[in-house]
DNA sequence: ACGGCTTGATTATACGCTTAATCAAAAGCA
DNA sequence: TGCTTTTGATTAAGCGTATAATCAAGCCGT
């Protein structure tokens, strides 16, 4: 008696079908999922039993036999350290995340949101209270502003393929990461900026230099010309006061590069508080994109980054490294563009 | 001798962690999931040998072998019918994800989003031929207008434990749902109308109707007063033609009811050709949030759907529905907002 | 001193699938 | 004919976890 009442129905299974088809279970397996260097080859009579048998049964592999089987789980892990969906949706991350989604599609694997994590004074960790479910995914993308090293580094000793999203260096552990090229782009501001007529330039940003800071300042200061009068200023935007305002203006600089918009803003405001005007009196290139609302940002002359592209090629990277552990794949730069705008004036 | 060479790490594994401290494999899985009529016991000192060695071996559990044996994951699936993130930002689905996301942090769950089922023709199946990642986690959400009904049936078959967002019925099975109280609300819509001195009213909407439009229509029909002149009239956007505007003057109506913001302004271009204004020669309410750009729908007299709490209600639900498996859990109708616009006029 | 609980653990098996290791029979070849 | 190769299959060993079935002590009351 077979009732089909509440009982749970029992799946079909592959050895369902194989008793069916006269064949074992490998037979089966090896028709579901055909390879090209297989161990195991099947007759055209057993494969047509055995597809017939299928359908009859209305059998569909178990996913999740097939990945612990096969080792992998076809599960990328997306670890932020800002919550994942943004309550502002002009977010920064966004972007990443629709492309780190078209890659994961496009390569047949499901995305594994962290959420678990909680926030700890407004940050997660990668290994709350030392567990590391990480380890659920084959591998995962970082993405946000990390901090701690010490988490990174932890990563690569227990061999966890991950990618980052901007460049992160730890000592003693190599790191993959995809990261806009800041270093070309800023070297390609300068060139641009020269061939305007400018010969006096500033770039103006955070007082932490981190690896994107110093890959700005490297193409800032080695651009390839030797007729430029360069300097850097590590200043954080709310220091920018009128004094300081008053040694820009006496120093003859002509153009300002500004590593964020915080700092183009800032500037702007006090120059404002003077009567000056960008780009009329001092001409302004933002080297980051917009973090604030897109339309606000619009105006700047500025850097942009293909922010859905990256994270589709986090994605490729990735799933390069957990295919091939050995290989250590090259870390990406990511090319920029350069947006037009109204800040910058030829003198 | 252990190399800690290039050689891919190993996936540290319970027989790892349970030879570290000294038990059976057993023993850790028991620490992992700890459950109240459990047929194993561990002892205090046990257990702190078992937790210090997860921690010194950076062990997670390999979600996909604990589906396999039965276990509980603490990852909640969602799926939705079309791309996860949107394209476009003002997508109607996003705020949900919100609510889900926090809802997920705060039971402390993980997300797994489906994207390896790809979108064929643009909209995706549960079951991409025959198979079903959906196992991977203990529960799901589901998320979109899904048509497929079969899918759900076959879901509630095979007794997988789901939610979804709005209301859907299938026969032969009972599904869980969040779904916002259109038919209240609607009511509650067609109150204030005759508080405001209208009395026929008329409803349109969609040619098709779903769970989600006789929600609407009972709550039109269903309002608890008898002085009113109400009429349905199905009908696509695109339908409403200068014909059809001339029988609505003719008829006497004074206020529609809009089910979809299409109807809405199809409904006020329409009106324009004649030279004809909302809510000046006729009003109208729309019976849903706008799809479109959030600034452009805020001057319509309308109905508001708290989407966000609706995500994190879904979590809640399917959480509970994951722990007590007999108990079917209530379903839930989200009360609605009412938000005055500029489009609804008393006479 | 002995059977009956309770506690804390182990053993063994199942979950559904993949695949390396084998093997029997047929085919190719000298 | 006798030997090797090819073809078409089977067997068995995992993959990492959960849990029912067991089992060894220790304790208790009589």
């Amino acid at each position: 008696m077979t009732l089909t009442g509440p009982k749970r129905a029992r799946r079909v299974t592959q050895s369902d079908v194989a008793a069916m088809a006269g064949v074992s279970t490998a037979v089966v397996s090896a028709v579901i999922s055909p390879k090209p260097g297989k161990t195991i080859r099947v007759g055209e009579e057993a494969e047509k039993r055995v597809r017939a048998a299928m359908e009859a049964l209305g059998y569909a592999p178990d996913v999740v036999a097939q990945s612990l089987a096969g080792g992998r789980r076809n599960i990328i892990g997306v670890f932020t350290y800002e919550a994942v969906f943004p309550a502002d949706r002009k977010n920064f991350f966004y972007p990443f995340l629709l492309g780190i989604e078209r890659g994961a599609m496009r390569s047949g694997q499901d995305l594994l949101l962290f959420t678990s994590s909680t926030l700890e004074k407004g940050r997660r960790s990668i290994f709350p209270k030392g567990t590391n479910r990480m380890g659920i995914a084959d591998g995962a993308i970082l993405l946000g502003a990390a901090q701690d090293k010490d988490d990174l580094k932890r990563l690569c000793d227990i061999g966890f393929p991950f990618v980052t999203i901007g460049r992160r260096e730890v000592e003693g552990g190599h790191v993959s990461w995809v990261a806009p090229d800041y270093r070309s782009a800023v070297s390609d501001v300068v060139t641009r900026c020269r061939a305007m007529g400018h010969r006096a330039l500033m770039l103006i940003g955070e007082r932490e230099v981190r690896e994107q800071n110093e890959d700005r300042e490297r193409g800032f200061l080695e651009n390839g010309h030797d007729d430029l009068t360069l300097s850097v200023e590590r200043i954080a935007p709310e220091e920018i006061s009128p004094a300081w305002i008053d040694d820009l203006l006496k120093s003859g600089i002509t153009v300002v590069l500004a590593e964020t918009f915080a700092h183009a803003v800032a500037l702007e405001r006090q120059l404002a508080a003077r009567d000056l005007k960008i780009p009329d009196n001092i001409s302004v290139v933002a080297l980051a994109a917009p973090l604030f609302d897109e339309a606000e940002g619009e105006r700047w002359t500025r850097i942009s980054i293909p922010r859905e592209e990256m994270g589709e090629r986090a994605v490729e990277t990735l799933i390069a490294k957990i295919r091939e552990p050995g290989k250590v794949p090259e870390n990406i730069m990511q090319p920029l563009g350069y947006v037009p705008g109204e800040t910058l004036k030829a003198i």
